[in-house]
DNA sequence: TTGAAAGCGTTACCAC
DNA sequence: GTGGTAACGCTTTCAA
C-alpha cells in the first residue's frame, strides 16, 4: 500500500472523526478543536496521506499546477542557456508549494496557440510563465481568452493586465557600451537578437542610443538570436568596408559562434576584435578568451515569476516585480583596439 | 464562456442523450448507434468540448502526464544540450495525445526521492521518464516502490522490469577512435564524464578497449561532465610528462571548454591538439575549430521514450527499443599530430 | 465543534 | 442501445 493509495476516508476513519473535518483540519481552516486537529494531523502524518490534487481541483476549480510553453524552431532548440537555471529557479517555489511546472515545446505559432488553449481549457495550469515576450504580444490575449492567468517577462506595450517581471537592462547597456570606449573602441557593432522580441529590441535602442550620445554611428545586424545567424551577422561586419573594432552580440551563444568566425579568420582575439555577449552564461567563462558579457540571473526571474504567478492565482493580487538591474561581467574578450 | 466551462452535461444536453452515452461515444467504446454517435461528436465539436483530465482520472486512476525530473547541481545546470532536444521529442508524441509532460528540477538525491515521492503519491504522473541512468540506479526501485511506471534511457545493470531505451554507442566510439588513429595520433586521451553514470561509464570501457586494441596505453581524467571539470582536466593533461596530441571528451560543452584552455596556451587548434566531444550539439558546428563529435539525436530519444513509457502505461505492454547506432561526425578539430 | 450530504466532471455498472 | 446512478477523492455548505 503505497502512498498514493490512502486517502481522506483512510485518514477519517483513523482519527474517528469525518472526512468533511479532516478537510478543515489539513488546510488550516477555524472551526476544529485544537485536540482534534492534532489527533487528525498526526493521523494524516502516520498515514503518510497527500491529498489528490486533481480530486481536490474537482471542487476548488484549481489544478496546482503553472504551464510553461517555449516556441522554438526545432533548429535552435537548444542553443539557450536561459531556461534550465529559469527552470530551476520556478522549481525551487512551486516544489514548496506542492504545485508542479507543466512545460510544453512548440516548433511554431500556431502550435502554441492551441497549447494555450489546450492547457486552458483541461484546466492543466492555473496560470501561465510569458517568457521570450514580443513587442505586442498576443499571448496576453489569448490567456485572457481562455480565462487564465499569466505573468509575463518584460513589459508588453499594449499594457497588461497581469503581473510583469522587469529587469533594467539600460543600465547594463551604458556601461557595456562605455566600457568599450573607454577602452578606445570607437567603430562598435551590435549583433542584436530577434527585434520582434521585448528584449531584443529594448536593447538594440539603447546601444544605439548609447551610441549616438557618444556622437558615433551604430551598425546594427539584426538576427534570431540563433547561433547560425550569429556567425553570419559576423562574416558580413568583418566583411565591409569599415569593420568594427568590437561586437556587442545580444546573447552568449551567438557571441560563441562570432569568436569562432573570428579565430578562423586568423584574428587574435582580444586584440584584434572585442566581443561581448548579453545574458549571461556558465559557458561563457570556459571559452577562450572567456567572455565579457551582462549577468541575467536567470533563476532570479524564475523566482519571481512563480511567486507573482502563485500569488495572484491564489490571492488575485497582481504585483509587478523589478529585479536588481543587470551587471556588467568584464572577462578576457574584450580589450583595447589594436588597429583604428 | 470559454471552453473550459462547458462539461460533459452540456454536451447530453445538446446532444438529447445521457452523459453516459457521451462519455462511451468519445471514447470510442462500442455500444453507441451509429447515428447517435455522430450526433453526440457533433454537439462535442460545436462546443470545443475537452473533456476534464482531472475528472477523468479521479476514475481511470490516470493522471494523462509523464513525468521528468532532472538532478542537477545549481553550478552545472545550463549546460547539457540534451535536454531541450529531448524535452520537444518527448512533446512531439504527447501533445498529439492530449496529454502533458510534468517537469521538476531537483538539487540533489535526497530531493530527487522525494519529488519521485510526491509525483507518485499524488498522482500527478503515470510514468516516469529516467535520464542520465546511474549504472546501479535506485530510482528504479523507488518508482516501483510508489507502484509507479517508469522507462530507462539506457540498460540499468541490475535489469529492470520497465522498457529500456538503448542506442549503441560501441561502434560510434570505435570509429572515432579509429579515426584518431589514421590520423596519425598515438597519445589519445578521454577527459570522461561521470562514471556513475552509465553512459558515462560505457563510453569510458569501450574508449580504453578501443586503444587497448592498438596496442595503446589510454589515459583516462574522469570529470562531472561540467566544463569547469573539463578545462581542469585539460589542463592536467596538458601539464602532464607526455601530453596527449589528442583529446575526447565526455560531451560537447567539456570540449569546448577545453578548446578554451588550449587557445589559451597558445595551442594552434587542431594541429597541436585535436579535440572531439561526445554526444554532438549545435553549437559544435559554430565554434573554431567546428567539432567533431558523435551525433546523437536527443530527439529521437524523446520520441521513444515517450512512445513506449505511454505504450507500457496505457495497455501495459513493456516493449524495449534499439535506436540506430551513433554515427560519428568529422569536422574540424580533428587533424594529423605537428609532433610526436 | 462536528457529522452528513451535496457537488465538482468524469467513467462504469446496471437495469431497462 | 440507452438512461440512470453509483463511485472516484476531495471541499463546502448546512444542520445539529
Amino acid at each position: 500500500m503505497t502512498p498514493a493509495d490512502i486517502t481522506i476516508n483512510d485518514v477519517a476513519r483513523a482519527a474517528g472523526v469525518s472526512k468533511g473535518l479532516v478537510s478543515l483540519a489539513l488546510n488550516g481552516k477555524p472551526g476544529v478543536a485544537l485536540d482534534t486537529r492534532e489527533r487528525i494531523l498526526a493521523a494524516a502524518r502516520e498515514l503518510g496521506f497527500t491529498p489528490n490534487p486533481s480530486a481536490r481541483g474537482l471542487t476548488t476549480r484549481r489544478a496546482y499546477a503553472l504551464g510553461l510553453i517555449l516556441r522554438r524552431a526545432a533548429r535552435t532548440i537548444e542553443v539557450d542557456p536561459f531556461f534550465a537555471a529559469f527552470i530551476a529557479g520556478v522549481e525551487t517555489v512551486l516544489s514548496e508549494r506542492g504545485q508542479v511546472l507543466v512545460l510544453t515545446v512548440v516548433p511554431d505559432h500556431e502550435a502554441e496557440a492551441r497549447a494555450y488553449e489546450r492547457l486552458a481549457a483541461d484546466k492543466r495550469v492555473d496560470g501561465f510563465l510569458l517568457t521570450d515576450l514580443l513587442a505586442d504580444d498576443h499571448r496576453i490575449a489569448l490567456v485572457q481568452r481562455f480565462g487564465s492567468q499569466a505573468v509575463s517577462l518584460g513589459e508588453p506595450v499594449g499594457g497588461s493586465p497581469f503581473p510583469v517581471i522587469t529587469r533594467d537592462y539600460d543600465a547594463g547597456i551604458d556601461e557595456l557600451v562605455a566600457h568599450l570606449l573607454g577602452l578606445g573602441h570607437r567603430r562598435i557593432a551590435h549583433v542584436s537578437g530577434d527585434e520582434r522580441m521585448l528584449h531584443g529590441l529594448r536593447r538594440r535602442e539603447r546601444f544605439e542610443q548609447a551610441m549616438r550620445a557618444a556622437g558615433l554611428n551604430p551598425v546594427i545586424v539584426p538576427t534570431d538570436f540563433s547561433p547560425e545567424q550569429g556567425a553570419e551577422a559576423t562574416k558580413t561586419l568583418l566583411d565591409s568596408a569599415e569593420p568594427p573594432t568590437a561586437i556587442v552580440y545580444g546573447n552568449d551563444p551567438m557571441a560563441i559562434a562570432g569568436m569562432g568566425v573570428a579565430h578562423e579568420r586568423g584574428l587574435r582575439l582580444p586584440h584584434d576584435l572585442s566581443i561581448t555577449g548579453l545574458d549571461g552564461s556558465q559557458i561563457g567563462t570556459y571559452i577562450y578568451p572567456t567572455l565579457t558579457t551582462l549577468d541575467n540571473d536567470p533563476a532570479g526571474w524564475g523566482i519571481a515569476a512563480a511567486t507573482a504567478l502563485l500569488r495572484l492565482v491564489e490571492h488575485g493580487e497582481p504585483a509587478d516585480v523589478a529585479l536588481p538591474p543587470a551587471r556588467l561581467v568584464v572577462r578576457a574578450s574584450t580589450a583595447p583596439p589594436s588597429r583604428h
